[in-house]
DNA sequence: TTGTAGGCGTTATCAA
DNA sequence: TTGATAACGCCTACAA
């Protein structure tokens, strides 16, 4: 090591940056000082090799294009950074085999991962959990840590608010059918349907793409349905587009609502959606990995922490048209 | 280590890992049988300090939730895992201040660094790039390795489908004064209007953001141009919403070209834009990156990749209006 | 074809 | 308050 050359011995230099209490305050100013000359930077994985830290965990995404993501990314590095640990960003490509592979080559180069929307089996999930700390966003695995996302919540307000519209009939475009979000969707929607008497079909599974959007309103539109919920605002906008090009004004024929809030009001009319706090779901998620993987016990293995999404009014819902 | 107990020597192991063709096929295929079965998989870190490669590069992005990277991005990922590098991902908030602690954190983290539309002042870049491996990506500094997206081919090429649609009078919405697209794209455009003889007036600066794009959408009209080009597709997909609440229709009264293609035919009408390559940017950043870590050599040293970004016709644009 | 020995940079432990 | 030493898991000679 260079700088105990220039000084002292290459313990003293160890303690200079990671216990300096326990040196003279001269001793470390001289050694960080003679450090900085020589442009020398401490070298983690040789630290990870002693201490068994890594300071690194991981964030795996489904689809970093998908607009959805970026802001949990980025609420994950923020709080993970804050924290002294960098963050390796893996993409599964919506692949469940390759997300798998990733997670076993993630294990022993991450001190813990955070898994987003993950469309790997539960049993496959919980396995993973045991053998290397894993955090879960927006997925229900029973005794796995996780972050949920709760826009059953949202959606309920969503069908309550075009019912209030005097909306009659409704139609769910659904989101791919291993997604954690999509059954609790459905299933709060298709509830509350029942409740309040109004009909609802549902069209999909579909994958979260503009063009399935685009592709599905010409069979929703068949339903009859003058009231649309999509799966999120990707499928929204892609339903919009195939509306507009069906000839069907939105809010005045149909009314859209869409999920997530990730497009604001970049639409024409600006979307009515749910928003979910997905920058808080980001931070609660490394809250809990690093104190999973810091604190020996097993005392929060199941811990599920929820988080509501609730229905935001745009201009892309109104009154139900008059009956046809 | 577990799997030498269950069978050989720690060497054969890891030759079993790292050079299979070194061992009998039947002594690999059992070293790694036991070592699955184990659920063992090989220690990076450990490795890195042998070895000296880490295995892992970063890329570093301003802001990952501008939908322009996430392309890039995932084509760095996807390049490098390939070859068995990992990824790490760093977003500097649009702070200089940030992307500087940032890269002296990755020196001893990483192998190198993709370095993504750079705030840094070229003198700092060109520091950074002689004690740690990096390659530019939309960022032209002279003797640091570079991917260049050309933008002013696509632009001259927008400009002659318009002027060829009849157009007489255009406008450019610019970007950000600090960026060296838009100054690049600006140059190009000037350049070529006068030759061709149609006129070209400029709106901004502007923030690349939605409502900014909106807002311009008066100040646009007031020019009398019937041919509008945008800095990128976020500006022009504002000044769409911007032009169809001012009652004016696109194509018909106004033809519009964003730039990126970030937004494929996620508009209505599907926008005519400039494409620019960016997974190719990021796959060709990685192969300059490999190649600079691996070769000993400083051959390349000022290695400058142009890729050029092309006019791309969809619904936007059209002929111009009879003169009103 | 396989085993043995030494070293990579850092940290924890123990001694001074 | 500081130094010496062993150890972390793996890789690369070199030896067998």
């Amino acid at each position: 090591m260079v700088a105990a050359a220039a000084g002292v011995s290459a313990s003293t230099v160890s303690r200079a940056y990671s216990h300096p209490h326990l040196l003279r305050p001269d001793t470390v100013d001289r050694v960080r000082e003679i450090a900085d000359e020589l442009g020398y930077v401490p070298h983690y994985p040789a630290r990870a090799l002693s201490t068994g830290r890594l300071g690194t965990i991981a964030v795996v995404v489904p689809d970093i294009a998908n607009p959805f993501f970026p802001p949990v990314i980025r609420a994950v590095e923020a709080a993970a950074g804050r924290l002294g640990v960098s963050t390796l960003l893996a993409d599964t490509d919506e692949e469940p085999q390759k997300e798998a592979d990733l997670l076993l080559a993630l294990q022993r180069r991450t001190d813990g991962v955070v898994l987003v929307s993950s469309r790997l089996p539960e049993a496959t999930v919980r396995a993973r959990s045991l053998v290397h700390p894993l955090v879960l966003v927006n997925r229900d695995v029973e005794g796995v840590r996780r972050i949920l996302i709760d826009t059953a919540v949202g959606m309920r307000e969503a069908i309550d608010h075009l019912a209030g519209l005097g909306h009659r009939r409704l139609a769910y475009v659904a989101g791919p059918a291993s997604s954690w979000s999509d059954s609790e969707r459905r299933r709060a929607l298709t509830a509350r349907a029942r409740e309040l008497g109004v009909s609802l079909s549902v069209s999909g599974p579909h994958r979260p793409e503009h063009e399935e959007g685009r592709a599905a309103a010409a069979q929703v539109l068949r339903t009859g349905a003058t009231g649309v919920i999509a799966f999120d605002d990707v499928l929204a906008q892609g339903m919009l587009a195939g509306l507009l090009e069906a000839g069907v004004a939105v809010p005045r024929d149909v009314s859209l609502v869409g999920c997530d809030d990730i497009l604001a009001v970049r639409t024409v009319p600006p979307l009515s959606t749910i928003h979910g706090p997905s920058a808080e779901a980001g931070r609660a998620a490394v809250d809990l990995l690093l104190a999973h993987i810091d604190g020996a016990g097993e005392d929060d293995a199941a811990a599920a922490v929820s988080i509501s999404a609730h229905f935001v009014h745009r201009a892309s819902t109104g009154r139900a048209p008059r009956r046809a």
